[in-house]
DNA sequence: CAGGATCCCATGTGATACTG
DNA sequence: CAGTATCACATGGGATCCTG
């Protein structure tokens, strides 16, 4: 059956959204865009994403060679993770999106978007 | 239980990613970035897409007004496809991601992915 | 502190058959 | 031609508990 470890057709597109797609990966890369980052901080930032997600989506990405993960053998433990050059080649294209995101959201006026009233707190802008 | 739509975080790279993400988003924005396409031209540039698939997307596309849907009452049917001017404002970012995507294929030597024999002919080059 | 393990559900995606 | 309807399945994602 020559099971295919990704389909990942020939079309560039595809392609980078398969690297840069799912739910998390884009806002990941772009908080790092601003330098290194401590596994904490990530998840502080990435808001209401489980440990578990984090680390899955941290070690895609640490495979695709779009961020690097540096341990340290210290107690407490520390981990740091950054951007590679691949990755930080990506950083524009998230900005346009960004940017684009940004636009659509006033133009289509969300700003206080009413969550149920469970977690009221998470909020995630991460662009200041 | 009041359902919420899309808990679209405030961060618009989230924003945006929940837009353009999922599995062909992204490339049937760049397909019709040429120009108005039917539905038919469409399921054969995607390649591999089923019906359902490329109704749903088209649909969720057009809710979001990234595209544009007109019907021709003819026989046979007509139905054409085209970017908004939203929609269109996004292709300069999915190009952006399209070059890095090529660069990186060219990197990791992926060029002659050998599909299952079945269907060696079915290319999404969609970049000429 | 930075995770790993496990279980479970929601959603996304696919195959096939059928229709105005 | 341009879809719908139905069923089934794979993956993604979440909750909770545990560990070096």
């Amino acid at each position: 059956m020559t099971k295919i470890k990704a389909p990942q057709s020939k079309c560039p597109v595809d392609y980078a959204f398969q690297r840069i797609g799912g739910k998390y990966k884009g806002r990941i890369l772009w908080s790092l865009k601003d330098g290194v980052k401590r596994y904490g901080q990530l998840r502080r930032f990435i808001s209401g994403i489980t440990p578990k997600m984090l680390t899955q989506v941290l070690r895609e990405l640490e495979e695709d060679e779009l961020i690097t993960r540096k341990v340290y053998l210290e107690i407490p433990p520390r981990v740091e993770y950054a951007l590679t050059e691949n990755g930080y080649k990506l950083i524009p294209s998230i900005e346009m999106i960004s940017l684009w995101g940004q636009a659509q959201m006033q133009q289509h006026g969300i700003q206080g978007m009413e969550l149920a009233e469970e977690e009221q707190g998470i909020i995630t802008d991460i662009d200041e």
